[in-house]
DNA sequence: AAATTTACCGACCGATCGGTTGGCATATTC
DNA sequence: GAATATGCCAACCGATCGGTCGGTAAATTT
């Protein structure tokens, strides 16, 4: 077989980095060609549709945000409110790069009708909420943790709407603020391990 | 001149339909034109472009909503807790009109960078923050009303995300239920004109 | 060294894209 | 009733869409 022209990893880092700007629909597969150094019918020797190549690329992506974003719930050489920030931090970095927000809140807007990616997307966000939850572990009992690291991640897709449209990355800054402010506030409990029974 | 085929409202309507359920990239001119009975050229007949079309959508969108939704927050004749919660349970009946979730948003993500939807964007959010401040008027001082307001639709736009991929209407019913208790909770402020000039 | 597998490309496909043109029919103005 | 303005459409434009095909050149297997 002859050389590469491009490793893998590349490859769909630039693909990620073009449907993240332009969003699925919007870009075609000759621009992710141009984009990777390969001719349109070299896309179509390694995935037979558009989709399937978009498939890929979501997987990719998460792979990505799992190592660089909710690695850092797991990093217990801090302490849990420097990791919750942290983590909030990353997630404002990850959307303020070229100003194209959230892209599975991009991919899920544009295409969530069609169901095409809904399974891979809904994971994703399910898993990130997971990663959240467990920062709260100490302060809430597991079903509120889940619910509050919910509402903190949809806030934040809020607050990457308000910054899309305006450029102004206020509105991201001060939603780490707030949620790191209200985070802290929150109490540690000591966490007995207490089943729901009463007595006998 | 000859009888018009379709009522400008209905035409806009439609179009809005159309918009809400395709996105702006995946909406052709022919798709617009089956859904209000035209033909492609009579679309160009009345408007020049694709672009100047939807913003005359937009523009129509933001009409409704006002008037679907903000109005409520000025209907005095309810307590401000019934309003609150009648805006909330408004805006969540639209998202999940054929499940196309918020209109703004959706067009938001799809076309922020683009910076060609993104003045009427930015006006119809901060206009929707305007209004629901409003009700936090005698809760809050201003500043914290209408960053209070803009943080609950920041947490509407999350909902919505989770609502579009999952089809689960509860990420939405979840949001209104625990926003309302939230807003109940906060004690009604008698609200001292307090200018923050001390002394003289 | 021959056969096979792989990575890739130039050229092409029918369909559709946003947009244009010329003209027809009807309602209004004069 | 002639002139004008309007609403609309059939047919068309070049460009681009997602996707296909036949082939070439290089690395690997045999």
């Amino acid at each position: 077989m002859p050389v590469q022209k491009i490793e893998k990893v590349d490859f769909l880092l630039r693909c990620w980095e073009v449907f993240n700007r332009q969003g699925y629909h919007n870009t075609s597969m000759q621009d992710l060609a141009k984009a990777t150094g390969l001719q349109k019918a070299g896309l179509y020797h390694h995935y037979p549709t558009k989709q399937l190549l978009m498939e890929s690329v979501l997987d990719f992506a998460m792979q990505r945000f799992r190592s660089y974003v909710l690695a850092v719930a797991e990093d217990t050489s801090l302490p849990v409110e420097q990791r919750f920030e942290k983590m909030l931090r990353r997630q404002r970095r990850l959307a303020m790069l070229q100003r194209q927000g959230c892209f599975f809140a991009n991919i899920a807007l544009e295409t969530g009708r069609d169901e095409i990616f809904n399974k891979m997307l809904l994971l994703a966000m399910e898993e990130w909420t997971v990663s959240l939850s467990r920062l709260y572990a100490d302060r809430f009992e597991e079903v509120d943790a889940v619910m509050e690291a919910r509402r903190v991640i949809m806030e934040y897709e809020g607050a990457v709407v308000f910054y899309k449209i305006s450029g102004n990355p206020q509105y991201l800054e001060d939603f780490v603020t707030r949620a790191t402010k209200a985070f802290r506030a929150v109490p540690s409990i000591q966490h007995i391990h207490h089943h729901t029974s009463i007595g006998i």
